[in-house]
DNA sequence: TTGAAAGCGATACCAG
DNA sequence: CTGGTATCGCTTTCAA
């Protein structure tokens, strides 16, 4: 009736009409059937996260961005957790929402095209729609930071090893995406290393899987390296976290006697002792900003995909000047 | 038709044309649309969990716990964040649900009976099925293993101040409930104390807001006392941390100078240097059985609501014996 | 402008 | 056992 058309403020209803109408929609204190709705194929004013596990901060940050910007645009924020099994009925909230934010999808998830809202913008997935972030360019701030304290020896801790890569004929696989960050910033490190005019031993370059014990695990290969490095660029706070904690466990003082530099700025980097300078990826900023597309989108806008994130060095404790550098080599 | 009831394995469908439908549906690629099956007034297999906040290790603890749980049942798990401003349609997905996890829900959510899913468990919030912890025997575990150690000197950070507290006539006020929590804790500290014939200094009690700033703060007013204490019982392992660090930035060796022992055993607690002694709350297995408890409660049945769940002190090396310590002092 | 009528895709009651 | 029919609460189309 015409109660739906004042309801979606949709055809211009008479302006004593429309008063009517509210104010039997106050008296009565009747609230729209959301589910009703969708069913006749209207369209809430919701948002559906997919992210498959919440217990990681890269996601929860994004997160929360997310639900701020959603809040100030009046839409509801609902995250789905994809169960492991792959059986979860994504179906529902698809049919539901008036766009989907896909965060770190892990490869169990099929997406297909057809299963997922019109709308769709991913951060760090896979989708046609990727907000991403300058991971070559965070590289190369972490590198040479460490460069300008007067580092030589400066070891890599990366993400997922690239020669695992799969065939790029799969179009929508994570996994690949994850490793095109891994190696923007593998890529970022190398460059600012060949600038300075150093060679970086083989070694040097060990891998992870942005875990905290993996941080470990690599750390512990370099450090026990004939030449290990006197400083260490780690792409991914926990890892970062995990190398510092190996150095200490072995009787190494940080920065003193390594220098440690992580990426993301996790609420970890702030949290930890020494305090950890890191690459700061704006990831509350990229949660708003994924949700104002979804929501442009919804509303028949075509807004621009943005550029990448720019990257942020921020300095904090874990790095300083190695211990043999020669004296009066730059503090800053 | 027939082909709901095969769907829904209700009344007993003849052998040879529930074969039939089974066929059809797998011919034709069916799948059920949930959302009209919400309208018709069925439910679905999924539970929702509302939760204010999702950048908290305490709420994706709990929930990861759920996920699980709920994924081996093969329900599905939404999480549905609260606006801050309140004005989140909680209506879609209590009508889509099976039943609702409430995580810690803000006092701004005022819970109208009429707005959840007929069944409900909240965790360290209000409602009448709400799963608890023992928190009085948890705050003894910790003050005795101080006691034990041979301090006598035992701080305390506690929660929220009891003196905020309001009349207890609001049956659903969730901050009540946080009260209830820090109340037992104090008075499990109290009990241990008087049971080792010490006395509590008026100003070894300090209150923070379960954050890691707030920890600093209280921290900081106790090791500034003129006979400060050589142990701290903090009620939380993010203000724990707090203090942790304060301790250290004042120059003191922890657990050399200081013991420190939280509460709840995040991850944070285990990923810290010196790692941090803690009661263990089981998060994830009380997430796990409240979705337990929703699915059954939704299936029919009547389960009993689970005893508190029991505390677990986790010795890490933030506690040691005092430096004062007579010579011989039991070192467990 | 307004509103009557036809779905959307299930469930549930009730005759065959 | 089966399956026709009303219903859930809304959007949409189309007359009036």
């Amino acid at each position: 009736m015409t109660v739906s058309n004042v309801i979606n403020g949709k055809a211009v209803v008479r302006q004593d009409t429309r008063q009517r109408v509210l104010e039997a929609i106050e008296a009565t204190g009747y609230r729209v059937n959301a589910v009703a709705r969708a069913l006749a194929g209207g369209r809430n004013r919701m948002i559906t996260v997919f992210s498959p596990q919440l217990n990681r901060p890269y996601a929860t940050e994004v997160i929360q961005g997310a639900a701020q910007a959603a809040g100030k645009l009046r839409y509801d924020l609902i995250v789905m957790m994809l169960s492991e099994e792959g059986f979860s009925d994504v179906s529902v909230m698809t049919r539901l929402a008036a766009g989907a934010l896909l965060i770190q999808p892990s490869r169990e998830g099929r997406w297909q095209r057809t299963e997922l809202p019109a709308h769709v913008v991913s951060v760090d997935g896979p989708g046609e729609r990727r907000l991403t972030v300058d991971n070559y360019g965070g590289a190369r701030l972490a590198t040479e930071h460490l460069l300008r304290l007067g580092h030589t020896r400066i070891g890599f801790i990366s993400g997922l090893e690239s020669e695992d890569r799969r065939p790029a004929s799969r179009p929508f696989d994570p996994e690949q995406h994850d490793r095109d960050d891994a190696d923007e910033r593998l890529r970022g490190y190398r460059d600012s290393m060949a600038a300075a005019g150093l060679k970086v031993p083989r070694n040097y370059v060990q891998h992870g899987d942005y875990s905290k014990a993996s941080g470990e695990g690599a750390a512990l290969r370099l450090l026990r390296l004939a030449q290990p490095p006197s400083a260490i660029f780690v792409s991914g706070d926990a890892m970062a976290l995990g190398a510092m904690h190996v150095a200490q466990d072995l009787g190494m003082r940080v920065p003193d006697e390594l220098s440690v530099v992580g990426f993301d700025d996790l609420p970890i980097a702030v949290a930890s002792r020494p305090g950890l300078t890191t690459v700061r990826q704006p990831l509350a900023q990229i949660g708003e900003v994924a949700v104002q597309l979804l929501v442009a989108l919804a509303e028949g806008q075509a807004p621009a995909l943005p550029a990448p994130f720019p990257t942020e060095l921020i300095e904090r404790e874990s790095t300083a000047p190695p211990r043999d550098a020669p004296p009066g080599s730059p503090r800053h």
